[in-house]
RNA sequence: UGGCCCAUGGUGUAAUUGGCAACACUACUGAUUUUGGUUCAGUCAUUCCAGGUUCGAGUCCUGGUGGGCCAACCA
């Protein structure tokens, strides 16, 4: 109830109109048809968060659907991937379906386009075929095989699939105007020889129909009612519908397909082919380096299903070109990890302090709180003694009042537990800071209650007590390009954008309670940012990636002086 | 013989289908804060241009301008 009534999308009102002529609600029905080709992205990412997204709206099915008939770049690998990323994003699909399901229906209303007279066997070679093709100005022309007798079409596509015949040799194509302005509707191609085994039908198949050819008809064997695409299949859909006129029932639903604009990401790149580059020439470690536009490199990285969701709503959907600010990304991951990240303590770039009039044996376990912005997380009690750890950030040894840290003569508090004041520093031969001295106020604890504790100091540090710090790795990421549009430069490769300073890794020092941290949980090192235990970390090799920073006004401050 | 698609703050989307241009992000102010986080309050547009229809146009029409897609036996 109460929920807000959000204004629909360009896709949501096609289907409400169609629901308005008369479309039965019950014969809705979406699909997710990746190519297992690769690992999914950001960009995928948007489209299911569409398609499923329409299912949950209408209470409709949704298939997930591999199109896989292109044994030359498919792997189960893949496939496997792909699930994965879907199931963790939180969707369920009705159906897994794959293309290859119907190879035996395609071939079986092929031989039907044939005996119509609307298919014929090609028996040129592709460049043949390119060069009569045409221009997008110029009329194609016709093929000399076009008007090859039917029986003989027949017997040559039998033979093609039989295997006897080499690559290339071959092809069948719909016969449909060779002078259409519309470059896909020159007598497209509907299958091609290939004599390669399938990660499916193995070798049972050596011609395989190409997308056009597959699609359509895959949605109408599914009963898919909207077939959404991205806008650059806009020309494909008259092809579409013609192919869908050579099979569709009547009392069947007809599939529809409509497009849509890919969601383009700033300061990075979402394109297959550029992935690949950059796992192939090392820039990345992989397609699930923390880096990567990938949903599994945005999973590894600490970014929560509930964020990537949450932002492929609000950026929306529409026709029209455009680039989403990274920062949306980042503000709905820290709007998750706000709510459910436990605060924790840790000091990256340690240097130490000492309170001078704090026994040298004494310790103390202080009381924290886990999540200030849910009281349910509760409590959890962390080591306070005499040397401690604190950033090298917060210490100056003389500053102007904006800055609220600690300066000598200075008091700061130290979160959960003294407020302290430096009184000396400690430096090498060459000027290095190496130990603070400070003296802490006994009667200023955190929570105590006392006029002390209740006393106003500008500045509250993070800190972690040396002998009791657990030591980690901690990656820290940032953008992989400095340019908002890396590969939108005509002359220039994407890969002159690279931000060098993409990941930085520094050993950190933590609250001792991290040192059972498992892979994948995450959590708010105060004051820094969230960070989520990476999948190589084990309590001999503690590893975190940082997934974004916090918010940081200090930042802007400083550089605009 | 070219065809198709698109144009609303810095960014991404809305606009009851012809009726006060709204929401979110960013940026900037200020308040609160034992995270310079969070939270709260506030500031930032004459809808690409020119005509037309209309009491009334971001929305409809005409003409420009600018951008994108299409000539794999890829998807």
């Amino acid at each position: 109830m109460a929920e807000k009534e959000k204004s629909l999308n360009f896709i949501e009102h096609i289907v409400e109109e169609d629901l308005v002529a008369g479309f039965s609600k019950k014969q809705l029905r979406f699909r997710f048809p990746p190519e297992p080709n690769g690992y999914l992205h950001i960009g995928h990412a948007s489209s299911i968060c569409l398609n499923f997204g329409l299912g949950l709206r209408y209470d409709a099915p949704v298939n997930l659907r591999f199109d896989d008939t292109n044994p030359a770049k498919e792997e189960q690998e893949f496939v496997d991937a792909i699930k994965e990323d879907v199931e963790w994003l939180g969707f369920h699909w009705d159906k897994e379906c794959y293309a290859s399901d119907y190879f035996q229906q395609l071939y079986d209303w092929a031989i039907e386009l044939i005996k119509a007279g609307k298919a014929y066997v090609e028996s040129q070679p592709s460049e043949k075929i390119a060069a009569q093709k045409g221009t997008p100005t110029e009329a194609g022309t016709n093929s000399p095989f076009r008007d090859r007798p039917i029986a003989e079409n027949l017997e040559l596509f039998q033979k093609m699939k039989e295997g006897a015949f080499p690559e290339g040799s071959h092809v069948l194509r719909a016969k449909i105007d060779m002078a259409s302005p519309n470059m896909l509707m020159r007598d497209p191609v509907m299958y091609r020889i290939l004599h390669r085994a399938h990660h499916r039908t193995n070798t049972d198949w050596c011609i395989y129909p190409l997308y056009d050819w597959t699609h359509g008809e895959s949605d109408y064997i599914e009963q898919v009612s909207h077939s959404l695409c991205t806008l650059e299949f806009a020309p494909h859909r008259e092809l579409y519908d013609w192919f869908l006129d050579q099979v569709v029932s009547p009392e069947d639903v007809r599939p529809k397909q409509r497009e849509f604009a890919r969601r383009n990401l700033s300061h990075t790149v979402v394109s297959k082919r550029k992935l690949l580059e950059l796992v192939q020439q090392g820039v990345v470690e992989g397609w699930d380096d923390p880096r990567m536009p990938t949903i599994s490199g945005l999973r590894r990285k600490g970014c929560t299903p509930e964020a990537l969701r949450n932002f492929a709503d609000t950026i929306g959907i529409a026709k029209r070109e455009n680039v989403v600010d990274v920062a949306v990304l980042d503000f709905h991951m820290r709007e998750d990890l706000n709510k459910i990240a436990p605060r924790v303590m840790a000091v990256l770039d340690p240097v130490k302090v000492i309170i001078s009039n704090y026994d040298t044996d004494k310790e103390e376990w202080l009381e924290a709180e886990n999540n200030p912005e849910n009281p349910e997380a509760g409590f959890r009690k962390i080591p306070f003694s005499k040397e401690l750890y604190i950033e090298r950030d917060d210490f100056r040894e003389s500053a102007n009042r904006k800055f609220f840290r600690l300066k000598l003569g200075g008091e700061v508090r130290l979160k959960n537990a003294y407020i302290i004041r430096a009184e000396e520093v400690r430096k090498d031969s060459e000027g290095n800071i190496l130990e603070i001295i400070c003296t802490y106020d006994p009667l200023s604890k955190s929570g105590s209650g006392s006029p002390e504790s209740l006393r106003k100091v500008k500045g509250t540090l993070h800190w972690v007590s040396c002998k009791h710090a657990v030591d980690a790795e901690v990656r820290l990421y940032d953008r992989l390009f400095t340019d908002p549009t890396p590969d939108q430069h005509t002359g220039r490769d994407f890969i002159e954008f690279i931000n060098p300073d993409s990941l930085k890794i520094v050993e950190g020092k933590l609250e001792p309670g991290l040192k059972t941290a498992a892979p994948g949980a995450r959590y708010q090192f105060q004051r820094l940012g969230y960070f989520c235990v990476d999948k190589s970390s084990g309590p001999e090799q503690l590893v975190f990636n940082r997934t974004v920073t916090l918010r940081d006004t200090w930042a802007k401050i400083e550089e605009k002086a």
